[in-house]
DNA sequence: CGTTAGACACCCGAAGCTAG
DNA sequence: CTAGCTTCGGGTGTCTAACG
């Protein structure tokens, strides 16, 4: 092949590669804007780490919400989160961690259609009426209550669910996440959360659930010790620290002790609390 | 699937008491 | 004054079975 006869091949080769970059930028485009949320394990949902360790779902009692307006939440110090509307309870955690496996597979902004008895028997509810009017108003408080969270690596502002309803047409629900949920799942800074072993907490066990949160939100293999006073300042658990200490925690460890979640868990007299959380 | 109704279960913060 | 122990009950959540 002489000089002349590969000239156009050369054109045609510079060609592609540009529309090759093109093709590759417009990707990148579409991964910016849209994207989805992480896979997660059969049977897991996941909790950002930053909520974990936050007193955004706390273990309060039944019907005793305060509502926040742009309030600081009780956070570790390398993440400022403020909250506004209606305190979220454990319960609206589930519903939370139940939102994000049901969207698992769809784009992350894309209506997600689902079934409500279901829903609520995967978060071990019953399906009676009240659980449903229960249901419709934890949506609620997911959808109106509006969340600032700032870290280090990003800064964002959103609804935990974008929009709950339900279609006309169709009879059935669907939910919707903004995508800017995602910001709070970068960096694998999330915990897997079994939901089965979830579902096994006692009932009214809040605690253990929030420690459940927070057990998730470390690495296995480990020992984790943490004061307990920070425990009981970010689970936003209110009350006296030594029934919190003599009470609360050591029912709500032996409760996850009880399902493997963690093993020999401790309080020490220096008011530091120790467990090792095994490598599934 | 979604509803209804009624009976039942129970946590946790408040508060009292005592000892040091 | 603090820490440990104990009791109490308000206010809700939970469950079940039968039915539309």
């Amino acid at each position: 092949m002489n000089e002349e006869q590969s000239k156009p091949i050369k054109k045609l080769e510079s060609t592609l590669k540009k529309i090759q970059e093109r093709a590759n930028t417009a990707k990148k485009v579409i991964e910016q804007k849209g994207g989805s949320l992480p896979l997660f394990p059969e049977m897991e949902s996941a909790m950002p780490n930053h909520l974990a360790r936050s007193a955004l779902f706390a273990p309060i009692r039944p019907g005793r919400r305060t509502i926040y307006d742009k309030s600081i939440l009780a956070s570790r110090d390398d993440v400022e989160i403020l909250y506004s509307g209606k305190q979220l309870d454990m319960a609206d955690n589930d519903v939370f961690l139940q939102a994000l496996r049901a969207s698992q597979g769809y784009a992350t902004g894309a209506p997600v259609i689902f079934n409500r008895a279901e829903f609520l028997r995967e978060i071990g509810r019953s399906t009676g009426k009240n659980d449903y009017v229960w249901l419709e108003e934890s949506f609620d408080r997911l959808a109106t209550g509006t969340l600032y969270i700032k870290t280090k690596n990003y800064k964002t502002v959103l609804h935990l669910i974008d929009a709950y309803a339900k279609n006309e047409i169709s009879g059935k629900y669907w939910l919707r996440l903004n995508p800017e949920i995602l910001k709070l799942f970068s960096q694998k800074s999330y915990g897997f959360i079994d939901m089965d072993a979830r579902r096994q907490i006692n009932r009214g066990q809040e605690l253990a659930k929030w420690l459940q949160n927070y057990v998730a939100s470390h690495e296995g293999g480990k020992t984790h010790t943490i004061d307990g006073k920070s425990l009981q300042k970010w689970s936003g658990t209110m009350g006296r620290f030594r029934d919190f200490m003599s009470r609360s925690l050591p029912k709500a460890l032996a409760e996850l002790e009880r399902l493997c979640l963690i093993q020999n868990s401790r309080i020490r007299e220096d008011g530091k609390v120790t467990w090792y959380k095994p490598t599934r």
